[in-house]
DNA sequence: TATTACTTTATAATCGTTACAATTAGTTTA
DNA sequence: TAAACTAATTGTAACGATTATAAAGTAATA
């Protein structure tokens, strides 16, 4: 299960020279076995009763330190919270406009989107992102 | 050309009970002659030879009004400012990576993307977004 | 142990955006 | 037309997420 993951998350880290900190190790086995897509405030907030005199600063700093050697993926949003992925295979998401909800959705990725982009517009082509958007199956039952 | 355009977007404007007043039409006008995605601070800036005492949030009350009418829509990003566009028919953007050029890409849209994710996910899909990554021939001959 | 580099912490600063109250301008009513 | 009402603009304060900075703590190394 996810044991496997952080320690292979904590091998990664070891290789690229990082300090496993406990508030280091903290953040990333939150990340990986919330199963979600926490921001940061969130992951702050439940680590609170853990590390009562963490900032919120730290947070941020491995956050984005995870996001430099590829442990995790930053979903940003307009005014809202980034928020934080620890899957970091091609994925897309499915989001709920009542409650946020955010579900991962596979598929087959956009490749002709892509390349036809590329030869219309002469750009060189490195990724996309793509959300989708609607009420999720809960939000539908109420009402 | 675009006067036809502002004059239309005008007639949506007084049928919707919103008076003309100059700021408003100078927003607007600017908005479609630009021919490009403005952020709330480009517009408040190339208004403000025209327009030494305009307020910035009277460029963000009107952008946030000509949504509401549907006349334009707000392209949000992580942390840099709102992007808006008046082409409101379907459309994608190509975004350069080096010198964030934003290109409109037309694209059959995704409809069987939309539809499976409702099936596999028991969403009520909506709508989705996509955008597309990658360096403009500009950056690209800038090595 | 002394030195060094890394990490955390607390807090101030930044930036885009919005809220608010006062003022101005336009419209309706008497 | 004048008074009353409504909409819009303005200037500025506030907000919320994030980052910068400097001081203090901790681990690694010599
Ligand atoms: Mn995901
Ligand atoms: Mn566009
Ligand atoms: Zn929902
Ligand atoms: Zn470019």
């Amino acid at each position: 299960m996810s044991e496997q993951k952080i320690s292979e998350a904590i091998h990664t880290l070891k290789h690229a020279g990082v300090r496993i900190t406990p508030q280091r190790h903290a953040i990333l086995e939150h990340l990986i076995q919330s199963m979600s897509h926490p921001t940061a405030d969130e992951i702050y907030k439940a680590l609170e009763g853990k590390f009562p005199n963490m900032s919120v600063a730290t947070v941020y700093n491995n956050l984005r330190m995870f996001k430099e050697v590829g442990l995790v993926k930053e979903l940003t949003y307009g005014d809202a919270s980034s928020r934080f992925d620890c899957v970091t295979t091609e994925h897309y998401h499915v989001i709920c406009d009542l409650c946020g909800k955010i579900v991962d959705f596979h598929y087959p990725g956009l490749d002709e989107v892509e390349s036809l982009a590329e030869s219309v517009t002469g750009f060189k082509i490195a990724r996309h992102r793509m959300e989708i958007y609607g009420v999720c199956p809960d939000c539908q039952t109420k009402h």
